[in-house]
DNA sequence: TAGTGGTCTAGACCACAGG
DNA sequence: CTGTGGTCTAGACCACTAC
């Protein structure tokens, strides 16, 4: 079973030097998506060894670059481990989510099998306070566009969502229904690139709004997931507040000596 | 002061070839380390342009190879972004630690300054039941050891430990004093490597044990932070359970379109 | 058009694991 | 000892940005 996977990927688009795609010859991607591939469907199991990346050499017709950048990648994703003179193993797996999951609910929803749902509690254009103005770095009293959302899954409602744009970006959610669903493909396909965020995640009790909405007591725990997201020259494009029902989601996350992960824990006093 | 600042880390362990440590010629941390200190000392702010990859190869008299694998470092922690045909610039910052600290509440605590304290409510040997088990990846009923402690910074309460290990790795914790401080620590000086870790972040009600504890009112929030350790095998070393008063910590991670942090959103139904 | 980063090649030496 | 992964060199072509 472990003995010899065809690759599949790579036959199509062997020929190095015959650039395959817009961006650059991506074999390290396809030697990455065939590990993960592997190892996703089970081919590989947790504690079996990977091919020696000689072997991933040859059968991808590539040198070791493309191949130790695959191996890089996986191990960022906490799905192998390797060492000096040992082989590769696979990981327990964590499975990691693209971007896009990680900054949509819609999306992410739809990944997860379930139906994303919104109630649209208002939306509106106004001045920014000095709180929020400092959070998208913009002067106190710029006008922001906000929204906030009642969210569901199936049709149970599990978040309170809060968003908050500058109005260079508040542009494009006013010209969008917020009841038909995906503000971020919305913010998409209207050209703006969100390129990397920061999410900062504790635990809060229930407002009396967030209580009400959500059908709790007041005061009862909820999981805050803060976000801010930048463009890549790092101008903010988003900050918002989303409050979780306990028991419906969680964040997982895996580190490891060799890769330290991009998260830290802080101090709030 | 952007213009032209002095590799001083380079300088002393230059000349290739003459191998600088046990563990093989390091040139891309050295300079992965100039440019981290540049950008956490104020001498490269938010905005600013990197020198260009060339620019650096000539300063460390090294090859494209190692500048670029240390820019790639600072891309996956959040330092820095990077695209074709653009100097790399200057992300805000979100410092991310240690992966000791993010494994010891004791080390993580007096990195941000802090006082540790720790007062053991129990530790023990005793037979696992089916769902420890099953975390620690050994039959139900054999024996591990357990620990738990009320965790203090600068002697106000913050959060409730309850530590779970094997026997193999639990002798250790027995031959320990739980009032001393850092088990981490105390588990490395006995040979237990831990090679990565996989955290699940969650809010819960605080149960009737928790709320005595922490002194708050049953069902109040807790950040509850599960974590699992392995060491570089698969092999599990530890299963966790902490439980923190809102307000004290919360989680921050950076994830970028370019390289996908090892986060993921989980469904808990 | 020059400079830059993204990608790849084809070699090399080393430290360590395992037979 | 052989095989493995960790590290490095010194070239190359391309796509894109900024001038």
């Amino acid at each position: 079973m472990t003995s010899s996977p065809t690759p599949h990927a790579a036959d199509s688009t062997a020929v190095p030097g015959s650039g395959t795609s817009a961006t650059g010859g991506l074999q390290h991607e396809a030697v990455a998506a065939y590990l993960r591939d592997a190892i996703e469907s089970g081919e590989l199991s947790p504690g079996d060894r990977l091919p020696s990346e000689s072997e991933l050499c040859r059968r991808f017709s590539t040198s070791r670059g493309p191949v130790r950048r695959a191996m890089a990648t996986l191990r960022a994703e906490g799905l192998i481990a390797s060492a000096r003179g040992r082989r590769s193993v696979v990981l327990d797996t964590v499975p990691t989510q693209s971007f896009d999951d990680l900054v949509s609910f819609t999306q992410w929803c739809r990944g997860t099998g379930k139906t994303p749902g919104q109630h649209t509690l208002w939306m509106a254009r106004r001045p920014s306070d000095p709180a929020l103005a400092a959070n998208l770095g913009i002067t106190a009293g710029d006008p922001v566009v906000s929204l906030y959302r009642l969210r569901s899954m199936d049709d149970e409602p599990v978040m309170v969502e809060r968003l908050n744009y500058p109005l260079e970006v508040g542009r494009h959610v006013l010209a969008f229904d917020p009841d038909s669903g995906s503000i971020y493909q919305h913010l998409t396909e209207s050209g703006v690139d969100i390129d990397h965020a920061i999410r900062t995640i504790d635990a809060v009790g229930a407002s009396a709004e967030d209580a009400e909405l959500l059908d709790v007591v007041e005061g009862s725990p909820l999981l805050r997931v803060r976000r801010r997201a930048y463009d890549r020259d790092g101008v903010t494009l988003e900050d918002s507040d989303d409050r979780y029902l306990p028991g419906t989601v969680s964040f997982t996350l895996t580190s490891s000596r060799g890769t330290p992960a991009p998260v830290s824990m802080r101090s709030l006093d």
